[in-house]
DNA sequence: TAGAATTGTCTCAAATTGAAACAATAGAAT
DNA sequence: ATTCTATTGTTTCAATTTGAGACAATTCTA
């Protein structure tokens, strides 16, 4: 695998990928691991000199996750000088085994837009790039050390998160197409890191008109089965 | 006047601001009226390589406002291909008498980091830059034509300034030290296009306890003076 | 001194939320 | 079959917030 050069890319320009899943009540994000450095970071990558940015991360995610369709924000750009640490870029680098050219691309200084995505943690199938040998899910409050800012790039995503919970009702992104209240309930806990009242959250969910009643889920436990519901469609 | 040289700023990035202002009971924006093509644009610029991103934004708007302490915010970065329009930054240059270069840096392709700030409009005192003849106040709903996507940009400033508006409390930011309330009333209605209640919203400030008091206004004016008030200290 | 305009506060109803109670139900235990 | 436990969906009542208007106070004009 040879290095890219820089004819494809723009230069000084990268995106950074906070993935959010959600499983066994637990919020968790997405992180690649470096070959042999130990070093865990975001997903993220390079914009092509003829692609848009947001097709840059949709491809990203896509090459990683293998999913098309992921509800995709944008939240932040992250350009202090402070990111530019080429010592970190050059091993990651020759972990691999490459031979690094004089004043190569990958080294300089780069500007990152951070985007967020939230998925259905049973939809993925995970697949490592090039520079990684891993990628797998985090609890979100029992991340390892990240390189570069990307411990700040996950706090500022996760508070962007709960800000846009409200207002734009993104909770069921996390969940299969059809869920129960509970499940619901325990998103939201979750991102909010809070415990909220139950017969006011279902109150609340259920005055929003926003979900659809389907049939009752019968797990086997003994007591009353809930219903499954799903999101209308918009 | 030479041209800038690409070896001094960041190539393919650029910044946009969306500059508030309100007199008159109304909101308003700056915009630059470039030389001898009648094109409107948002004040923007360039990040040099050892530069900070928001101190960019920050060195551009006190070269054009003499203002230092701005409330400013990041909202957005614009990275689409259809952004790319080397025709109209040709025409601009040009129209300045300058001879452009095979490959001009400046005709690239650019991602531009939108920023959003909000000044008190007594305190600017407003200085052109080199490619512009004019800048100045803009009605928010009067606005003329404007190069590239800056329609999108200031619409998505406008949307953000919005939703963010009770959760950070910012109007006062509109305002000079100390005003009436219905001055910053009156900044509400202009920011959030509608009329609000008078007795709640002054219900409504007073109780949030971030304001003080001080002493009455006497216009003039045949009736019951208001009070003046100030943002505490955080 | 009366009048017009505007401000600050209060009142009462409507809507929303907090906190708990209650009835329904699915399966396990007896 | 009956009882029991756990959980769900709904209802109830109080507390809080908001909507809409009334009302008294104040400032200057006529």
């Amino acid at each position: 695998m040879a290095l890219p050069d820089t004819s494809q890319y723009i230069p000084h320009l990268a995106y950074d990928s906070v993935v959010f899943g959600f499983s066994k009540g637990k919020l968790k994000i997405l992180l690649m691991e470096y070959h042999a450095t130990g070093w865990y970071a975001l997903p993220g990558g390079f914009v092509r000199k003829a692609e848009n940015l947001e097709d840059a991360v949709k491809r990203g995610l896509f090459e990683r996750t293998g999913l098309k369709e992921i509800y995709l924000k944008q939240f932040h750009t992250f350009g202090d000088r402070s990111r530019y640490q080429p010592k970190v870029m050059k091993t990651i680098l020759e972990a691999n085994g490459h031979a690094i050219p004089e004043n190569y691309w990958m080294l300089d200084r780069f500007f990152s837009v951070a985007y967020y995505a939230l998925i259905d943690h049973e939809k993925v199938t995970l697949t490592p790039d090039n520079l990684s040998d891993s990628i797998a899910w985090y609890e979100i409050d029992r991340l390892p050390k990240l390189i570069f800012d990307h411990d700040k790039i996950v706090q500022k995503a996760l508070q962007t998160l709960r800000e846009n919970l409200d207002r734009n009702l993104i909770g069921g992104n996390l969940l299969p197409d059809r869920f129960t209240m509970n499940e619901l309930q325990a998103v939201y806990e979750a991102i909010l890191g809070e415990k909220l009242r139950r017969t006011s959250f279902q109150r609340k969910m259920l005055s929003l008109d926003i979900l659809d009643r389907h049939e009752k889920l019968y797990t086997g436990k003994s007591h009353k089965a809930p219903f499954l519901y799903s999101f209308k469609l918009t």
